[in-house]
DNA sequence: CTGTTAGCGCCTTCAT
DNA sequence: ATGAAGGCGCTAACAG
């Protein structure tokens, strides 16, 4: 990999600015940062000087000198692109941008090599933390870091293997609630569309799923069961060879909007009933012609919890981990069917 | 604003692990960049106690005694949580990642004052460049870190008052296109909802919707034309406005997603059958059960343009600046109503 | 109120 | 093949 750092053109420093005002480096330093100590009249001359020569602070030697973190949290998401993690990212960033901290945006495209070799760059750039969706159930680079003393926080998953502070929805009771709800309307035969086996919100949302059956004494029946679907023509795929089945099922849960929305349109072209529930809410949602069941939570919240809980990291280390749980609560979208 | 920066327990430096392996610090930095004149045994006991004492390069100093850039480059968006800046920032981070630099994303959530200390803070913490989509026709802020020798790259709109390479879309061209096919379905009375008038993209797409009017021999008239809305509500309530005035367009051409959406809603609240059609696809905009004409266009490849033309920057300053317009093209969705 | 000294962690240069 | 000196730009600690 090219390391591609510019060259830059000098800037000027301190020492520039201190011989046009003729006086010391650490005067400038005073005067720039507001130093009460220094003479007006002084602080005004440095202030001219800098001016002059467009002199800006340093910000990587001051980081160095200072010993401290650079002001910067590392946040890592697997998928800019899907809207719940660009929100995350914004309630992220409204907290810490209050305290004087910035975000970098990390992407991994599910990748857990690039996850890896993301976390090592941020603790080599002395973050003051990182706040992270792992992609993968290997999060030993996490506890590297955590270890390290670089404050650590999950967001939707738990850490495994290791202590860390979290931020998790309730996907047990949002998926359970909804399950709820279609059996309620008299749905026996439900189906459930899910995300990859190895993701810890999959799991515990088709927990909630089969807990809602089970607690209605229906047996779960895997017949029934299509995991590992990232992408909408994925899920669509799998939502039709479900609704091809002998008897196929009059309700679908989907544990994500990807599900969902490919549900959604295997239900359109095969022109059935099938009643629709899933898990995220999303954008025009309302405007699909088709009555649709979905477990909603703050997103953005969410993300500030996580902030939070960095920040107070920060401050005090060491203590017990924390873990919030987000709650869910479900809404309903069209008028919704009945089986038959 | 609070500076939280931590304090980070001491990592392990060079000079610890010099000591563990009974060799000089220079000794261990050579090691650990591979310099081929290091004996393989030392090297290998060298990488041996920095095992032992988990340590990590501070990128920090690195930086700082290599007097380049940090290795980061700055993207500073508007609003993370529309898909078109998510997309963007993929588009960007797939470049530079290729080249060893890493993208921190900057939202503004459209503010100026936010967007130019964000520059600031770039500047300060020496990034290799920044890519930005400025929010308002002042940038100033910009002009001043690409005079002190920041390479600067605008996507989505031209610089203004200085020189700097950017990257565009066919504003113009897409909305004329758009609003040429509504008027060979033969409208004539085509209302046209769009972004703040500041918006450069915003401007560009009004001038292709009148040149299409014009070209047909229609007179644009302004009775015709919303523009300020930024959310889908408001959007909404705009083109309600449009659809109740005595004689209501028969059709819309929309200058975003946020407008066209918002349009959706209104047309469809109020039963009518006028033709919809605007600037930027979307997911679901096949499933609105409306026709639909979209303006289209490669994100991703316009933050990959930005993320080239950034990276040659750094390599070879100076030159003229480079301007290059991404294609629009006409996406179909639904069949299209004509004018009763 | 201002200046001097020293050093953050690393790497370039020049010895050895 | 390894080491010692010096300094990147900045600031804490201690003069004066």
């Amino acid at each position: 990999m090219p390391d591609n750092r510019g060259t830059r053109p000098a800037q000027p420093t301190l020492r520039d600015v201190a011989e046009r005002a003729a006086v010391s480096a650490m005067t400038v330093s005073r005067a720039l940062r507001d130093d009460p100590r220094v003479l007006p009249a002084t602080r005004d001359r440095v202030r001219a000087a800098a001016t002059e020569l467009g002199y800006r602070p340093n910000e990587v030697a001051r980081s160095l000198r200072l010993g401290k973190g650079s002001g910067l949290v590392g946040l890592i998401v697997t998928n800019l692109a899907n809207p719940f993690y660009s929100r995350l990212a914004l309630g992220v960033d409204s907290v810490l941008r209050t305290q004087g901290l910035k975000t970098v945006i990390g992407n991994t495209a599910q990748d857990p090599a690039a996850e890896r070799s993301l976390v090592e760059d941020l603790v080599a750039r002395r973050v003051d933390g990182i706040i992270a969706v792992p992609a993968g159930p290997d999060q030993r680079h996490l506890a590297t870091a955590a270890a390290e003393g670089v404050p650590v926080v999950l967001a939707s998953r738990p850490p495994e293997g290791f202590d860390a502070d979290c931020v998790l929805v309730d996907d047990f009771g949002g998926a359970k609630d909804a399950t709820e709800k279609l059996i309620a309307r008299g749905h026996h035969r439900i189906g459930f569309l899910g995300s990859p086996t190895a993701v810890y919100t999959g799991t515990e949302r088709l927990r909630g799923y089969r807990a809602a059956l089970t607690g209605a004494g229906i047996t779960p029946d895997d017949a029934y069961v299509r995991q590992g679907q990232q992408q909408t023509a994925e899920a669509a795929r799998a939502a039709a060879g479900l609704l091809s089945l002998p008897a196929p099922p009059t309700a679908l849960f989907c544990s994500n909007n990807r599900n969902t929305i490919g549900a959604f349109r295997a239900i359109s072209a095969a022109g059935t009933r099938t009643a629709l529930a899933g898990f995220d809410d999303f954008e025009l949602a309302d405007a699909l012609g088709l009555p649709l069941t979905l477990v909603d939570y703050d997103i953005d919240e969410l993300g500030r919890q996580a902030g939070r809980m960095l920040v107070d990291r920060t401050r005090e280390r060491g203590g017990a981990p924390r873990r919030t749980v987000v709650p869910t609560h479900l809404v309903e979208y069209g008028t919704t069917t009945t089986p038959d």
